[in-house]
RNA sequence: GCCGACAUGGCUCAAUGGUAAAGCAUCCCCUUGGUAAGGGGAAGAUCGUGAGUUCGAUUCUCACUGUCGGCUCCA
């Protein structure tokens, strides 16, 4: 009843009739309680319900009048419940069983259609049904009612609903509630809040457990549970929420995402700079930020009568860079890549883990070209982003292109001909690479359409990870130009893209995508040195200290422990490389390798084994 | 910000209205062992913060802070 389903398959039919048997259920333990709307979803379903029902919306009995609970009104209190009622975790034991009483008693299902003046008697005490009937009347149609027959009375549950359904509750196959969160109404935020049940079934048990299973695997490669086991990065709340640390092993990675990221772009004939971290309230106001974006900007800091912005986005410096001197057409395309450091306020619900911070770096970066150079600049961002995207071994992403709505007031930075061109530029740069993409209306920013690249991660969820967009806004508002054959000021398009959208977003990506085990040229240790006794650590550090020398992080784990306990803490750690040396290796200047994948590659001798781990670091290759 | 839950040594966690158990990690001792945890011992928590109830609170109540699951948002 709520979702468009064009073609809905068996498995989304039987979830949607779960999801009326949870309403059922519901109503039936939570007396007065309004059923709002939901769905069967990708990995389940959910449903919102509004807790405080009917006292929300009727605070004074009227006669006759409909009354959930069945009861006659007591004076002074119309309902029987506790309208400040909650439905906890610990609830839904209760939920499922009523719900498998409603499934085992195999109810049918059956469906009919109302007249829209009988809909809206019908459910004249429901205000959220009473929305979708009156979506079916300006539609012209009539109201599509399915009803749980029950054998009695109160056992009949009658619902507004598009359907498909099954035939019977008894066709529902095994179900698990999931868990509760609250949720706006039309998603949103200036509506009441309600709460959500969140739940999932499967034609069998067995795909029930696998995906119950999954989802436990999934947890295991959670970035935040990694990056405490890995030593990754920590968030303390000392230091500030949303404001993540790097710790040393995060940082080896970093460094050589930057480093990867800098070789590159300097390939491609980018420059480089740095701009402060924080910026007179002039800037920000010229830029429009201040306009636009006041509330998610760290209040200022005032000093000597000024008032200085944490920065929210490196572009205003960067255009400061650019206007610094006069710019002829020759010099354009004029590429400048920063590693930039922002700060937003992100509201604290907001937050999550990696994932949304406050204090951030983005691998950022402006184009400024002359219209002529725009499709070929697009196109280099492409390349780029997919060299990219294959060195770090994604290959699941797909592009959006966000572009603007006519109707929105909020695109009025540029005229309609203005914004066309640009958004038929990025859709042509797309559809020369033969790239995938999905159109998003509406989705573009205020000052120009953009293409966004976007990536599932283990939990399904989406990322952005990457962005390209077209910048109307800010060449206009610092007055950006260039002097072109003629003799003339022209103003520059600006193409303002960041392949990493920001570091830590991407980390959290990374580390899950890897679940830790990080491509060789990425993992903070790729070598261990593990001497089997105590007679083997000379010879161990020198192994160390020659693939140091080397530029191979490698480290020899001299504790007086048992090989196979070195061997396991290697593995926990995910180290690629476990360099096993006893008296036989010592004596043939060899080292045994073992693989984190468990493969035990046998003795081989040092300065092979050098050769063959540069070779693997240097073409990036994994194991 | 909103809804809900949670908060015990570095980590994973147990128990309890009368100041807290265990494993891992740490330190010490023994063991010198060939591919995922050798054995023993020691030290380590006043139970997120503040207030209230109580003779007495880590345990109950409230507030705050933080974290988690969602919603909203993400220039």
């Amino acid at each position: 009843m709520s979702k468009k389903q064009d073609q809905p398959n068996p498995m989304e039919t039987m979830r949607h009739s779960a999801e009326h048997v949870l309403t059922m259920a519901m109503l039936k333990l939570y007396p007065g309680l309004l059923a709002a709307m939901g769905p069967a979803t990708e990995e389940g379903f959910y449903f919102d319900f509004d807790l405080e029902g009917e006292t929300r919306f009727r605070k004074t009995p009227s006669s006759g009048s409909y009354h959930a609970s069945g009861k006659v009104p007591s004076s002074g209190s119309y309902f029987d419940f506790d309208s400040k009622r909650k439905i906890q975790e610990k609830d839904l034991p209760k939920i499922e069983k009523k719900m498998q009483d409603i499934i085992n008693a195999d109810f049918p299902i059956t469906h009919t259609e109302m007249s829209v003046e009988e809909a809206r008697k019908a459910f004249s005490n429901n205000p959220y049904k009473l929305e979708w009937i009156e979506e079916a009347n300006k539609r012209g149609e009539k109201v599509s009612i399915y009803t749980i027959q029950g054998d009695s009375p109160p056992n009949t549950f009658v619902d507004v609903c598009k359907g498909p359904h099954v035939e019977r509750t008894g066709k529902i196959g095994p179900f698990k509630l999931l868990s509760i969160a609250g949720a706006y109404w039309h998603g949103d935020e200036k509506n009441k809040m309600l709460t959500r049940i969140y739940g999932t079934a499967y034609p069998t048990q067995e795909e029930l457990d696998k995906y119950l299973w999954q989802q436990e695997e999934a947890e295991k490669r959670n970035h935040r549970k990694l990056g405490q086991e890995l030593e990754l990065f920590a968030i303390f709340p000392e230091i500030g929420q949303g404001l993540p640390v790097w710790l040393p092993n995060g940082f080896i990675i970093r460094r050589e995402l930057e480093d990867y990221m800098l070789k590159v772009e300097r390939q491609h004939g980018y420059q480089h700079t740095i701009t402060p971290v924080i910026s007179k309230a002039e800037l920000f106001e010229t830029s429009g930020h201040l306009g636009f974006y006041n509330d998610s900007m760290y209040p200022p800091i005032e000093v000597d009568n000024e008032k200085l912005y944490l920065k929210p986005m490196s572009c205003p410096g960067a255009m400061m860079v650019y206007k610094s001197k006069t710019r002829s057409y020759r010099d354009l395309p004029f590429k400048l890549g920063e590693f930039g450091l922002v700060y937003r306020y992100e509201k604290s619900g907001e937050l999550h883990g990696l994932q949304r911070v406050r204090g951030f770096t983005q691998n950022d970066a402006h184009i400024f070209c002359r219209p002529d150079q725009l499709d070929e600049q697009l196109t280099e961002v492409i390349k780029i982003l997919k060299q990219f995207y294959k060195d770090l071994g994604f290959t699941q992403y797909w592009m959006r292109l966000s572009l603007s709505d006519p109707k929105d007031a909020k695109y009025k930075i540029a005229e309609r001909d203005e914004w066309e061109k640009a958004e038929n530029a990025l859709k042509k740069v797309l559809d020369d690479n033969k790239l995938e993409y999905k159109i998003a209306p509406g989705e573009a920013a205020f000052y120009g359409p953009k293409i966004d690249i976007q990536a599932v991660n283990v939990f399904g969820k989406e990322d952005t990870i990457s962005t390209i967009q077209f910048d109307f806004n800010l060449p206009k508002r610092f007055g950006l130009s260039y002097t072109n054959e003629e003799g003339k000021e022209e103003k520059p398009y600006v193409i303002h893209r960041a392949l990493i959208g920001s570091f830590e977003r991407f980390f959290a990506f990374l580390i899950e995508h890897y679940g830790g085990a990080f491509p060789i040229w990425l993992s903070p240790v790729q070598a261990i040195v593990l001497p089997i006794t105590e007679r083997n650590t000379a010879y161990a550090n020198s192994v160390q200290v020659l693939l140091e020398n080397e530029g191979i992080r490698a480290e020899a784990d001299n504790r007086a422990e048992t090989l196979q306990a070195k061997i396991r803490d290697a593995q926990v750690r995910k180290i690629p490389y476990m360099l096993v040396v006893g008296d036989r290796e010592e004596s043939s200047n060899s080292v045994a390798v073992r693989l984190r994948n468990g493969k035990n590659e046998g003795a081989i001798k040092l300065k092979e084994f050098e050769s063959q781990i540069k070779k693997v670091i240097q073409e990036r290759t994994n194991l």
